[in-house]
DNA sequence: CAGATACATTGACAAGTCTCGATATATTAG
DNA sequence: CTAATATATCGAGACTTGTCAATGTATCTG
């Protein structure tokens, strides 16, 4: 048995679930993409077109490598918030159609009761 | 001017307002403290509780050392995610009041249109 | 095929992060 | 004051990440 004392004002803690080991992937992705700064304006820049946008149109307007975008669109491709087809030579960025439900799904990363 | 060649059907990018500095430290941090899957499943620990918890029952649940512990503590209060008061010998940690609504405001990351 | 162009991959480096053991600090009990 | 305990800080090691230059790959044009 322990001795460790704990203190009187302290509620005596229960289990919590932990996420899923699919649902932890699925949030952290976002959560760690998203946690660039770089990556979240790339994001937003696509999400804020009226339609969708070459790689090519990224480098342009970011102070970036050409590598690095592609890095960075690497990863938020993985993520699945954005997709992209190929038209000839360019690459074509579409935001993910479920893009901002996967944006909602961070309201309730807790779980309830408080 | 330039050369560049730009695909057809790829709309004419326009620019997105990037976010503020307060506005993106603000969503960055949270971003970034829930990147980490330990500091996550930590702050879903404290959430799911009725009452307030110390950080030796923190210790106790998981995995890892004290001074790590102490680390993730450190980062999620910064957050304000989190609050502490000090009870004795021991540190109390309290969901923040705001904490789901700042999760709220991750939904809201993407700028308008589509 | 040969050349040009857009994007991806590789390799390397600097900077940051997670973790721990050792140690310091703060608080309480005696 | 001294001892004990809970937490914080320090320092270091392993690992990850963001970035770029160099190079590779895919596609289009003649």
């Amino acid at each position: 048995m322990s001795t460790r004392q704990r203190p009187t004002n302290c509620c005596q803690p229960k289990a919590v679930r932990p996420l899923t080991e699919r649902g932890a992937e699925r949030v952290g992705s976002v959560l760690n993409a998203l946690g660039d700064r770089t990556r979240l304006e790339i994001l937003r820049f696509v999400a804020g077109q009226t339609g969708p946008v070459c790689a090519c149109d990224i480098v342009d307007r970011f102070d970036l490598s050409q590598p690095t975008v592609s890095h960075h669109m690497k990863l938020l491709l993985q993520t699945g918030l954005l997709t992209r087809e190929r038209s000839g030579l360019w690459m074509i960025y579409t935001l993910a159609p479920d893009a901002r439900e996967r944006l909602d799904e961070l309201s309730s990363l807790l779980p309830e009761q408080g």
